[in-house]
DNA sequence: CTTATTCTTGACTAAAATAGTCGGGAATAA
DNA sequence: TTATTCCCGACTATTTTAGTCAAGAATAAG
């Protein structure tokens, strides 16, 4: 799992198709405008996400892209996952062929580590962040398990 | 927040010191070979880490780095916060200069999934990933919430 | 039917970040 | 005294990111 520009960009562009996508497609030089982001990079960025099956499109006049499903069922990590193609971590590639050392042991833990951010982002929906559900627990609880459990 | 290979690097080092560093400290050299990163890039991280007082030095021979605090106190965010100096994710740069269209909605939300992803981090410590508490959840719950849960 | 709009694709380029190199130093334990 | 190790700054190569350009296909609207 990655967090880079790329991703934030992707997102911003998900989201901005679910807040101002109602029956009609967004056109990409809409969300290009709004969020200043290149058209011919989103253009790049679509594809993938498209490829994804996380939106679909129209052409012509009146075209551009929809949200393939409810805000409420596209995840953050889907959407990272889909223009952000994941890299090996690991020196061995998993073959495990560099069972001698310590080499081993902290790639795996970092690979946890790694996976439990992406099952953390698989639990944040669009929906999720523009129903201001981000947030909540930040001003009821101050206990930080709690915080994290109120997520959802 | 970003999590690029350089947070990565940083992650990975201080996990190789929790683990190698006893009584005496570890040497650069030690964790270049065991986690094929090279010496003077290592040397570029530990010097910001150094900054961020999370690790302190001891130069000469026998010399190497130590954690500043156990591996229980230290956390995922602060690292990556130590290698990885953030930016500015919005376009008005908080001054609330672009109040007109959705521009600063969709940032804004970004900003709190991002806020969300550090919380989350500064949740995880060094000595939380070495006793294997990552994963516990994963085998215990299917249930998405007490997966997340369970992580500390 | 024609046209403007919009997606679609691929190749290319500029800029920035990342990763690594080099060389000289200062501290210090052995 | 010397070998080891941290310390620091400047430099460079590589990769990634972001953006550009051009040609083309689909299609709604007039």
């Amino acid at each position: 799992m990655k967090l880079t520009t790329r991703g934030r960009y992707a997102v911003t562009a998900m989201l901005d198709l679910a807040i101002n996508g109602g029956k009609r497609p967004v056109s990409l030089a809409d969300i290009s405008g709004r969020q200043e982001i290149s058209l011919s990079y989103l253009e790049q960025l679509f594809a993938k996400l498209r490829r994804e099956e996380l939106v679909t499109s129209a052409r012509g006049p009146g075209g551009g892209y929809r949200l393939a499903r409810s805000g409420a069922e596209i995840f953050v990590a889907e959407i990272i996952d889909a223009v952000d193609e994941s890299v090996d971590v690991t020196n061995c590639q998993g073959k495990g062929n560099c069972h001698h050392g310590e080499t081993c042991l902290t790639h795996h833990l970092w690979e946890d580590l790694s996976g439990q951010i992406h099952d953390f982002l698989s639990q944040i929906s669009l929906g999720d962040l523009m129903e201001g559900r981000g947030r909540r627990g930040s001003t009821q609880q101050s206990d930080g398990v709690l915080q994290t459990l109120s997520l959802r």
